[in-house]
DNA sequence: GTCTATAAGGGGATAGAC
DNA sequence: GTCTATCCCCTTATAGAC
């Protein structure tokens, strides 16, 4: 029989992106997406052509988001030796992980499938371009530095993220704040 | 035949940490790491009763190494107010995770596994004992201090670990200990 | 200790009816 | 768009010979 709703695909997205978020996707099966949205596996297939297809699709909201930031950052030339500048750019990159926690723990437990679809080459690029506007310099210290702070910052959203407290987010900042600071 | 070297359960336990550490856990097969070493699945399981208990006897001497530091750390009374014993535990953090980043890979990559075989406390309980030297306090705000330090070690040692340079365990320690003060 | 052989089950993916 | 049925492959794990 017909399904109730229009978009099948969005709910497909949504109920893998659950349990590969909870999971991991190797331990997430087609079949157990597609039940938990009252389909059957063969169905999905109808949706999505492979699980690598809709892992693409999935993650796919994410890159779009960075992509803006990268371009907005770089059009505005930030100076890296404004402490005010540098707190704003963590602070968006921090509601950025926030918004898209799922699809970064997906990423970040993840680094095989990744490497799979090609999706390293892009989330290299984004944590480049990143990179560059808060340390702007490619040398390797200069690199660790960032490392720690956007590293950090990614951990804490994954660890403390579901609690959406305005202390934990200035604490998280804080932080990368100052071991961005030479 | 019988095989050259004695130690055939350390040979797995090699062969197994590699393939975990570069593929991921569930994407590894018992099979692939029996071929590695010149044995068949049949003869792994002789030494090994399972996939679990493989990977537990693998993640051991870190947790041991982790215990070790937690005793040393807490029977030695660190200041966290004093900046050089702070970066002296760091210090001691950093190489305890170069030394096991094979094993910090596989535990950061594959936390659905690590919960499976109730990994997860025992990283809970030395990540708390670590955190309570260097911020002494359960408040949030100092819980974040600590993540985005020690999470931003973490992340730098897998990224930069293979190139062991002093100067980049210079920079991310400077890092972490920065993001730690108040 | 290591082997061959096999059991039992799940995975991704496809064919074709409706 | 969704279904049932099926294919083929790989997995973990065990039994029993050597």
């Amino acid at each position: 029989m017909p399904r109730t709703t229009v978009d099948t695909r969005a709910e497909i997205r949504a109920a893998a992106l659950e349990l590969f978020s909870e999971r991991g996707v190797d331990a997430t099966s087609l079949r157990e997406i597609a039940e938990r949205i009252g389909i059957t596996k063969a169905a999905l297939y109808y949706h999505y052509a492979s699980k690598d297809a809709l892992l693409g699709d999935l993650v796919d909201p994410m890159f779009v988001e960075l992509r803006e930031l990268g371009d907005e950052l770089e059009g505005r030339s930030i100076d890296a030796g404004d402490e005010a500048q540098v707190r704003a750019v963590i602070e968006r990159f921090w509601e950025l992980c926030l918004r898209n926690r799922a699809v970064m723990r997906v990423l970040i437990h993840n680094p095989r499938v990744v490497a799979r679809i090609e999706l390293a080459p892009r989330m290299l690029h984004w944590r480049e371009r990143i990179d560059g506007v808060l340390v702007g310099s490619d040398d390797a210290a200069d690199r660790v530095r960032a490392v720690v702070a956007l590293g950090g910052v990614q951990d804490a959203v994954v660890v403390f993220g579901d609690a959406d407290l305005p202390r934990i987010r200035e604490a998280a900042v804080d932080a990368a704040v100052r071991a961005l600071r030479m």
